[in-house]
RNA sequence: CGGGGUGUAGCUCAGCCUGGUAGAGCACUGCCUUCGGGAGGCAGGGGCCGGAGGUUCGAAUCCUCUCACCCCGACCA
């Protein structure tokens, strides 16, 4: 390709609404274009990009015997209001309606589509185990889309289902998935992490995250420092502390601590140690607790896990926190003076708050707190669960090692559904034994578009992108100096790039005439690994400059090999 | 959904408070000079100042409504 006609688009300036690094240079590249909240057009240059991370995955998928086929983006309500999702889906769910007023979605995803056509398609165990994917455009409402394509309303999407007749085939093909999965994260020159994930309603027994680890990810992940553990944080266990409190050794005091409503006014104010504090957080209460509101009783330093609290027997699903009015017409004080002493309504605490000894705690009454407290002495030790996010430094789940945390961006997630959708919708093979047999199915997605911003999250420096090879929407660039008064570094340039794109290189040809300054800043922008400056000098000593982008100095390649040099480079067969 | 903010040229923004008929830089077009790290000069093109209504002799500017977009929050004891 040669720039004169391709679409080079670049800007010096950042658009003012990109706030992380890879929306902010995919919208300097040109790769994108947004045409409204969460909707982007993808240019010829950005298009290239994800071709690369489209053909990565359906490689790897159709090696692996998936079958490749396509769904209707627009599928009718009925199919959704057989599963029931067509109201618990949410307001994520895009809904149409056609001329003659009957409901659509537009697909945020497609076990009803395929549910559907497996329950007409499959009539044998011998058709099973069966995959089927596609890569497709899906439309969800996020709530707040951002990141440009990181987090966007539309975007492209591979997904996959796979069709068994026992769980031992989903099992087997699931853990398929995981290594084609790996196999394709490690192609695209991707640093990532399979990590635990929560299954979640959707039920199933298995789930894993693939994400790519980068600083700006939205979401945290546990792993530790000497075995394979890794999960979601909303998923990794804090093991509970050995032991019983110690003895007390303070005496139980109230302090006035006027206008202090937070662990971290205490801390400053009177130097007692967070982890020496305890914060009340007051949650509905299941209907079997016999109580509107319930207590959830962490340490200072610690955070509130949702996800684990949601799931005790104890607290109303979904997980709500209580108003202020709800807290002061039960409890009589409001929040930020709340604690475990004289508390009118049950309280589970956390396994490491219930081992403490001599802490500081809210009075129940405004502007008091508690100091040297104790369990025992002076309030009854609540039941104890694992209601915290693990944080850096505790010990692994697994028992060996430390945990430490990451931040990541979710590029895919392969899940055992199990039977909800085909026992929903009914969709049954006959088996080996002659009778009817509803499939176990699992589903598995990677956001092909969400990859793109990912790599560009993990892979660029002040001067732009520097693309993994396999994702570069050209191999090569070639920057002639002064083209326009030189028919030899025309002509070298011309030969050179004939040469590269006969040996099947993507080259791009930078022919627009501008300032050598222009050429260099563009192409390191839009992250070409590999370049070739031809200029009068070079042809005269018969040496070509060459740099990698990931490298800051020049090398020197003979000119009379450069052809054979380059495809070196590039780990190509000569 | 709640809170905040912003809408003026393709992009980044000034002008608005104090009303008088539209600006800068970058980008774009032409010519000249320049030419190995985002050049300089001259001359240009480009805006129903988000939309609707109102106040006024006169509105980008003041008022009302509306739409769009962005940010923060949905962890707080």
């Amino acid at each position: 390709m040669k720039t004169s006609q391709f679409h080079i688009v670049t800007t010096r300036e950042t658009p003012a609404d990109a706030e992380i690094v890879s929306h902010q240079l995919m919208l300097r590249t040109g790769m994108i274009r947004k045409l409204t909240a969460g909707i982007y057009s993808w240019t010829p240059l950005g298009w290239r990009v994800l071709k690369k991370v489209e053909n990565i995955v359906r490689e790897e998928m159709d090696r692996a015997g998936y079958l490749e086929m396509l769904m209707p983006a627009v599928q009718p309500a009925e199919l959704w209001k057989e599963t029931g999702r067509w109201d618990d889906f949410g307001d994520q769910l895009l809904k149409l309606r056609d001329r003659a007023g009957r409901d659509y979605v537009f697909g945020p995803t497609h076990e009803e589509v395929i549910t559907d056509l497996a329950r007409n398609e499959i009539r044998s165990y011998k058709q099973l185990p069966i995959t089927f994917y596609q890569i497709q455009t899906k439309f969800r409402d996020e709530i707040r889309p951002r990141f440009g394509v990181m987090r966007a309303r539309e975007f492209l999407m591979k997904d996959a289902y796979s069709f068994h007749i026992d769980d031992a085939s989903l099992d087997a093909t699931y853990w398929d998935m995981y290594e084609v999965y790996t196999r394709i994260f490690t192609r695209a020159g991707l640093s990532f992490r399979a990590v635990r994930a929560d299954s979640g309603a959707i039920g199933g027994s298995a789930s894993h995250e693939f994400h790519v680890l980068a600083d700006s990810g939205e979401d945290l992940i546990a792993f530790s420092t000497d075995s394979d553990f890794a999960a979601n944080i909303e998923l990794a266990e804090a093991p509970a502390p050995a032991g019983a409190p110690a003895a007390p050794t303070e005496a139980l005091r109230m302090v006035d601590t006027p206008g202090l409503h937070t662990i971290e006014d205490l801390v400053t104010e009177f130097d007692i140690p967070a982890d020496r504090t305890v914060k009340t957080l007051v949650v509905e209460a299941s209907a079997e607790t016999g109580s509107d509101l319930i207590a959830l009783l962490l340490r200072g330093d610690h955070s509130l896990n949702e996800f684990k609290a949601a799931g005790l027997a104890q607290v109303a699903r979904p997980l709500r926190f209580a108003t202020e009015d709800e807290i002061r017409a039960c409890i009589g004080t409001g929040p930020g003076s709340l604690g475990p002493v004289n508390l009118p309504i049950p309280a589970i605490a956390d396994h490491s708050v219930a081992v403490l000894t001599d802490f500081a705690a809210g009075a129940n009454q405004d502007d008091k707190h508690l100091f040297g407290v104790n369990w025992g002495r002076d309030a009854e030790r609540p039941p104890a669960a694992d209601l915290r996010n693990v944080v850096a430094g505790d010990p692994s789940p697994d028992g060996q090692g430390e945990i430490r945390l990451a931040r990541g961006i979710e590029v895919g997630h392969i899940f055992q559904l199990g039977r909800k959708y085909s026992e929903s919708m009914n969709a049954v093979v006959l088996g080996e034994d002659g009778k009817s047999h509803t499939m176990p199915m699992g589903c598995y997605g990677i956001g092909v578009s969400r990859i793109v911003a990912a790599a560009i999250e993990q892979n660029h420096d002040e001067n732009g992108i520097c693309w993994p090879q396999a994702l570069a929407p050209f191999q090569v660039a070639i920057l002639p100096m002064n083209a326009k008064k030189s028919h030899r570094v025309r002509e070298a340039a011309e030969r050179l790039y004939d040469a590269l794109r006969g040996a099947g290189v993507e080259v791009l040809l930078d022919d627009r005439n501008v300032r050598p300054g222009v050429m260099f800043a563009d192409m390191e922008l839009i992250g070409i690994p590999h370049r070739v400056v031809i200029g009068e000098r070079g042809l005269d000593s018969g040496l070509l400059e060459y740099r990698r982008r990931t490298v800051q100095e020049n090398e020197e390649l003979p000119l009379d090999t450069i052809v054979e040099s380059l495809l070196a480079k590039l780990d190509m067969q000569t």
